[in-house]
DNA sequence: TTGCTCCTCACGTCACGTGAGGTGGC
DNA sequence: TTGCTCCTCACGTCACGTGAGGTGGC
């Protein structure tokens, strides 16, 4: 018989661990002195010892390694956990692959220096129902002209209808052909303008954004750093960006913060 | 200004983190209002939300977000925290692709009927102080019958000097030429015999374990699994492997119980 | 007597999730 | 008045590490 020192040497554990196991029913010792609560091991339980620390050791929670120990002989449950083990790791793996090439990206830019002024976040975007007015264009560079009109109007037509968006404007853009379709939009939940039509976003599970602080000047060149970002994190395109402009203060282009928004796969 | 609701759903973080982000000072409110404690948010601070947010996705606690937010311009610190990350990501890649192989080769081991009778621990070995005999032979099945007379012997001596050893006993096996080396030892912390040498096992940093419970009969059988579980495994050995006997109840040859212990880099 | 090992609480860790209980404006 | 959002505690999570304070045998 081991004493609790000797065992965890050799199970290479620490003595608060295996008082913890003990505690948890996980690896109870083989004697417990009633007097002074002393706690004696058999060395055979080495080989139980064993196999929990292998276990804890590929990732499994001491609630699954109790459920691995005391399995029966049917191997349906080992079997199954270490399934959702095995694919639980290969999730882990590719997320830190793409966090390491994210992480050398950024020594790379620091020893290059070149700074990026973004950055970039991937989350889901909710659907929005919005009114909007659409334009198209054969030459991408003609939207700055066109898109700010266009929300000079919908806004007038809002307030003559006496509707308040129910939260900052948005802008969508498409490709159509060889030019461009596009949107300045508020979004609504109820209401209508009769010379808008309403439209619903669906909601996106994944896309990469960034938000952009500056006037609508530099908007071209945040959207190719953005471009340029998820080309090289290896993601897909998938669907229209968006622009939601958070901030405009009066008087104050600079001072914009829009959000880009861009939909991937 | 945003309610902390609104600046939650684009910063794409729940209430309760900004709550919890001000507490730190990582990310405070534009303003507070001094009676109902609301906080506000400036549209432009969703900037430092998606770095905070994008740091943190990254792996940085929240601390270090902290100190890489408010960086000044000096690119150092920015430089030793992104290295230091990097070599993480690298090990926790390491680390996983192993435990993945393992999780598969369990797997496959089920699935092919094949179960494994041991568990493999990857520890450091202690150093240990022996008194030993030792012994050479050409063909390796020679060994069973050769190092039960010296551990015998090496009691008896051991006895009728009146010294007890410290620890369970050990013998060791290093491949010499053609044939191979081995020894009968016990752990001493001092003392000798007149009639055996006295050796310092070095402590390993590294070797794979496993505790082999039955009767010699099976302990070669025991290291051919060990050693292919090694060599699958992309280890490699390093160094002579060793048996400590963990128990040697009396009149149960079953009921041994074995560590093997094989150094491996 | 001085160490060593053993014991049982019980707090701290890290980044929040989740109520509990209450307030203020539409 | 009913919801909705907001607020401040405060406990729970997970697998232990780390004292605090005390005991029993060499």
């Amino acid at each position: 018989m081991l004493s609790i020192g000797e065992f965890a040497r050799f199970a290479g554990v620490s003595v608060r661990m295996l008082r913890h196991y003990d505690s948890l029913g996980l690896l109870s010792p083989s004697r417990v002195d009633p007097f002074s609560g002393h706690r004696s091991y058999d060395p055979a339980l080495l080989a139980r010892a064993d196999a929990l620390v292998a276990f804890k050791e590929l990732g499994f929670s001491l609630e699954q390694v109790g459920a691995l120990l005391d399995r029966g002989e049917e191997p349906e449950q080992l079997l199954a956990l270490l399934a959702r083990r095995r694919d639980e790791l290969r999730d882990q793996l590719r997320q830190d692959r793409r966090r390491l090439g994210e992480v050398e990206r950024r020594l790379r830019m620091i020893e290059g220096g070149t700074m990026s002024t973004l950055e970039y976040v991937e989350k889901p975007l909710p659907a929005l129902r919005l009114v909007q007015r659409t334009g198209r264009v054969e030459d991408v560079a003609e939207i700055g002209q066109r898109i700010g009109p266009m929300f000079e109007q919908l806004y007038a037509d809002l307030g003559a209808a006496g509707l308040t968006p129910t939260g900052p404007s948005v802008a969508w853009y498409a490709p159509d052909g060889d030019g461009m379709r596009f949107a300045a939009a508020a979004p609504l939940t109820e209401g209508a303008l009769a010379d808008a039509e309403v439209t619903d976003l669906p909601a996106i599970p994944r896309a990469v954004t960034a938000t952009y602080r500056g006037s609508m000047a530099g908007i071209g060149a945040a959207w190719q750093e953005l471009s340029r970002h998820v080309a090289e994190s290896e993601h897909e395109f998938a669907g229209p960006c968006r622009e939601v402009y958070l901030d405009m203060p009066e008087g104050d282009p600079d001072g914009w913060v829009t959000e880009l928004q861009q939909p991937v796969a």
